[in-house]
This record gives structure tokens, C-alpha cells and sequence, in this order.
RNA sequence: GGGCAGUUUCCAGAGCGGCCAAAUGGGGCGGACUGUAAAUCCGCUGUCUUUCGACUUCGGUGGUUCGAAUCCACCACUGCCCA
């Protein structure tokens, strides 16, 4: 058994790390959970490290359980937050859990035989039958308000401008009193999370102490930020998500492609399991001939082969190589299959008699919805944003008509250099 | 309960009664350069529209005015101070 602490501290995945925790996981195979909030029915990469978290500690040998926020997720967590949340309704919420569950489910291994198989739970079993005058009886009585009140999540709210509500308040004893519960329940000693969750995490632990005089431990991972600054996670279609069918995979790939030289370093070492040597050494490779982008390429394979499998790797990438690695060959060369077979690019059907009859490129694209309206399609090809068959269009006078077709019925349309579309002429 | 300050376009934050769709910064989007980077530079950024222009915005509701984000009244919310 490798230590766990070792592994994670190398990567850059531990800020803060409660006394004794190193200690408690080499005396013994410790329980630890993670929770995750049902806010959308869907996790997305933010998720992946307390994913990732969770495997590197099974891999250790050690449990893991998957928290489920059923319950949690009713409440809304002001960690982080610097305006009160909607509260989500309970059917969406439902629904949510569902789906996060499925998710955690391909990551972590549940085989029963396992003694250190993985499970999930959710905290909503047991609070559901939890009367309120029982949980400020029996749970609000160990912490003091003064004690919450001296939590960041909570003190930046008060200072703010917004105000907090007695619901986001209480959110900390809620997810405390999950720790508490799994301690007692499932002899789970060990929480950890995101650095923005400290404050809540150290509330269960307090808990354990005050209420059963128990011993628990913690660590947080930082939070991921982006080099320059900017939010991690998010691509000018928004988040980016693990469900193939919100986030495809080849647009899954190119994110992690995407990353630039500081960020790809750091995030190689938190988003794969490849080894400290290997990682080292793609580093120095990297270092020899930037442009070549070995700890991009490597960093998106791994990551998509962990999230989407093999196949769907190999797919993004005949994608890529289709769309970008021949970036001068012109478009007349893909074949029709090629075309087809292009999956991150989105697909969009218009009418031949259109084209046949000619037609100008603005209103080509906003007919296609390619744009939303003319206004935004001729701002776009004025300021040079807009190929077809990867000529730049010149000018708002281009006219669209059948001899521009490929094999007689598609057109490639770029939006932008990322953003592709296939227009299929019937 | 009393006094004061505020509420502006995604955010922050300007805004003489007409020249305000509203300064500036940030963010976002595009372009150039590059490595499908970073940094830098340039353009766009209320909606629709080929130009003209049309339409909807400045907490809410009414009012004064030829004309209001800008003045008045009331309402709502927020912050600060006194009780």
C-alpha cells in the first residue's frame, strides 16, 4: 500500500490536510467520502477531481464512498457563493441524483467481492425522516452560532451586500452532521472535497468530536483556477460536461487540447494517473519543442480516455486531425465519409432550392441558424470570422450557390476557428 | 421609529433635461501574430435591419416638460448612522 498522501501531494492535489490524517491512513483501510451536489443533471469537469480524489484513494487501497447531496442539495451551498440560490424543485432535484449517481457509477469500482469496494449514498435517506425539532435538538446544540458565524463562506456573505438566509446558514451543520452519520454508520473517518469546502468539512469533524468524542480527518484539494486567472471548466458553449450527449466528446477533447503550457503541466498531474516519471519526462519533452504540444495532447488523451473510453477517443481525434491537422488541404479533399463521419461538428440541413437559386451569404447563415439573425451573421463576415470550405468569406456581397457544394451537397461552414458546421444540402 | 446614501446595459462603474443605446474598465466574441497556446495589438459587444433607420432599456408606478437615465411624487429593495 503506497501512501495516498504522498501520491496526491506530488500532483499539487493537498491544501489543507488536518493533523493525524497521514497517520490514520497507513494505520488502517479508512472509509472516506466525497458529496456531490445534484445541482444539474450532470457533473461536469469540476467534479472530476473529487472523482479522481475518490479513485486515487481506492487505488490505495482504501473505501470510498460517493455522497449523494439529496438532501444538501435542497439547501444550496453558500461556499463560494456570493448570492443566495435558488432553490431547485424536487422532481428536478430527483431526477439530478439520478443522473449524478449513473455517473459516479462507471468511475469507481462497486465490486461487492472488493473489501474496499466503493458505495454510494444519499445523505436524503437520512434526512428525510429527520423532524426539524430533532436536528436543532439533537445536532444544533453542539455548535455554536458564534462557531459558524466565524466560517469564511458565512462571513463574506454577512459582510456582503446580498445577506444570507437562515436555509444557507444551517447549510454547514447539514453536510456536518453527513460526516457525523457516515462516521457512526459506515466507520467513515476521513472527508475530503474541494479547498472551498474546508469550512463545512471541519463543522462534521467538529461534530464527531463534540457529539461522540470521536476522531475524523480531512483534506482539501485546490480549487482549479486557470493560469491567467479565467474559470476553469468553462468553453464559450459553457460548461463542460462528462454526458456525451451535453459535452461530445471530440468538444471534450479539444477543451483539455485547448489548455495552454502552464495550465497543461499542472493539470496533467491532477486529471491523469499517469506516473511521476512519465509525467516528468513528457514535461522535458515538452519544454524541447513546445509546439508540438506533448502534454496537451497527452493530457486530453488520457483525460477522455478515463471520461468517454477508448473508442470515443479515437474518434475525437480522427475528428481533430480531420478538422485541424490539414488545415491547408483543402476541404474538396475529404471525402464524403469523412464528412459524415465528423462528429463534434454539428450538423445542419438546408434547402436546394436555396442554393440552387443563389443566395447571400449573410442571409445563407442566419437561414441556417448558423446565426441568429442577419445582423449578427453580417457583423461576423465583416470582421473576417466566417469560412466556408475553409475559404474565408470576403465580404458580405459573397453569394452562396451550388457550384461552392462539396461532393454536390455539403458546405463547410466555420464560425470562428473552432466552431464547425456541416450543411447538408436536400 | 428617525436621519442619510443608493438602485444604470453580463459585471464593475460614469452619466450637464435634448448631441445617450448611454463614458471607462473587466468579461465575452471575432481578427492578426503563433503552436487550434500564452503575451501583445485591432474590431465587435441592447434587439432587428444592407446604409438610412426602427424598436425596447437606466429598481417600480405616475407626473412635470415639445423632450427625462437625468426634475417631482409615491412605492419597493439595499447599505450606513441615530433610537
Amino acid at each position: 500500500m503506497y501512501s495516498l498522501i504522498d501520491e496526491l501531494q506530488w500532483r499539487g492535489m493537498i491544501q489543507d490536510i488536518m493533523p493525524g490524517t497521514r497517520e490514520q491512513l497507513e494505520k488502517e483501510i479508512t472509509t472516506a467520502y466525497i458529496g456531490f451536489d445534484p445541482t444539474a443533471d450532470s457533473l461536469h469537469i469540476g467534479s472530476l477531481v473529487p472523482i479522481i480524489l475518490l479513485v486515487h484513494l481506492q487505488k490505495a487501497g482504501h473505501k470510498p464512498i460517493a455522497l449523494v447531496g439529496g438532501a444538501t442539495g435542497m439547501v444550496g451551498d453558500p461556499s463560494g457563493k456570493s448570492e443566495e440560490r435558488n432553490l431547485l424543485s424536487e422532481d428536478v432535484l430527483n431526477h439530478n441524483v439520478a443522473c449524478v449517481r449513473a455517473q459516479l457509477e462507471k468511475f469507481l469500482d462497486f465490486d461487492p467481492g472488493k473489501s474496499n469496494a466503493a458505495e454510494m449514498v444519499n445523505n436524503y435517506d437520512w434526512f428525510k425522516d429527520f423532524s426539524f425539532l430533532h436536528f436543532i435538538r439533537d445536532v444544533g446544540k453542539h455548535i455554536t452560532v458564534n462557531y459558524m458565524m466565524a466560517k469564511d463562506s458565512v462571513k463574506k456573505r454577512l459582510e456582503g451586500e446580498n445577506g444570507m438566509s437562515f436555509t444557507e446558514f444551517t447549510y454547514q451543520l447539514v453536510q456536518g452532521y453527513d460526516f457525523y452519520w457516515l462516521y457512526q454508520h459506515k466507520k467513515c473517518k476521513l472527508q475530503m472535497g474541494g479547498s472551498d469546502q474546508w469550512g463545512n468539512i471541519v463543522t462534521g469533524t467538529e461534530l464527531i468530536r463534540r457529539k461522540c468524542g470521536g476522531e475524523a480527518f480531512a483534506f482539501t484539494c485546490p480549487l482549479i483556477k486557470k493560469a491567467d486567472g479565467g474559470k476553469f471548466g468553462k468553453t464559450e458553449k459553457g460548461n463542460v460536461w462528462l454526458d456525451a450527449g451535453k459535452t461530445s466528446p471530440y468538444q471534450f477533447y479539444q477543451f483539455w487540447l485547448n489548455a495552454n503550457d502552464d495550465d497543461a503541466e499542472t493539470w496533467i498531474k491532477i486529471f491523469t494517473f499517469l506516473d511521476q516519471p512519465r509525467i516528468n519526462a513528457l514535461v522535458e519533452e515538452h519544454k524541447q519543442d513546445a509546439s508540438k504540444r506533448v502534454l496537451q495532447k497527452t493530457l486530453a488523451k488520457e483525460v477522455t480516455i478515463f471520461v468517454h473510453g477508448e473508442e470515443e477517443y479515437q474518434k475525437a481525434i480522427e475528428t481533430t486531425e480531420k478538422l485541424f491537422a490539414s488545415q491547408n488541404a483543402p476541404a474538396e479533399s475529404l471525402s464524403v465519409e469523412d464528412l459524415e463521419a465528423m462528429d463534434g461538428v454539428q450538423k445542419i440541413g438546408f434547402s436546394k432550392e436555396k442554393i440552387d437559386a443563389g443566395i447571400d451569404i449573410v442571409s445563407f447563415l442566419a437561414d441556417a441558424s448558423i446565426f441568429p439573425s442577419k445582423g449578427e451573421a453580417r457583423k461576423m463576415v465583416q470582421g473576417g470570422g466566417v469560412s466556408i470550405n475553409r475559404h474565408k468569406a470576403e465580404g458580405i456581397d459573397m453569394k452562396i450557390d451550388g457550384s461552392l457544394l462539396l461532393h454536390g451537397k455539403y458546405l463547410l461552414v466555420q464560425k470562428g476557428k473552432k466552431n464547425y458546421y456541416l450543411v447538408s444540402v436536400a
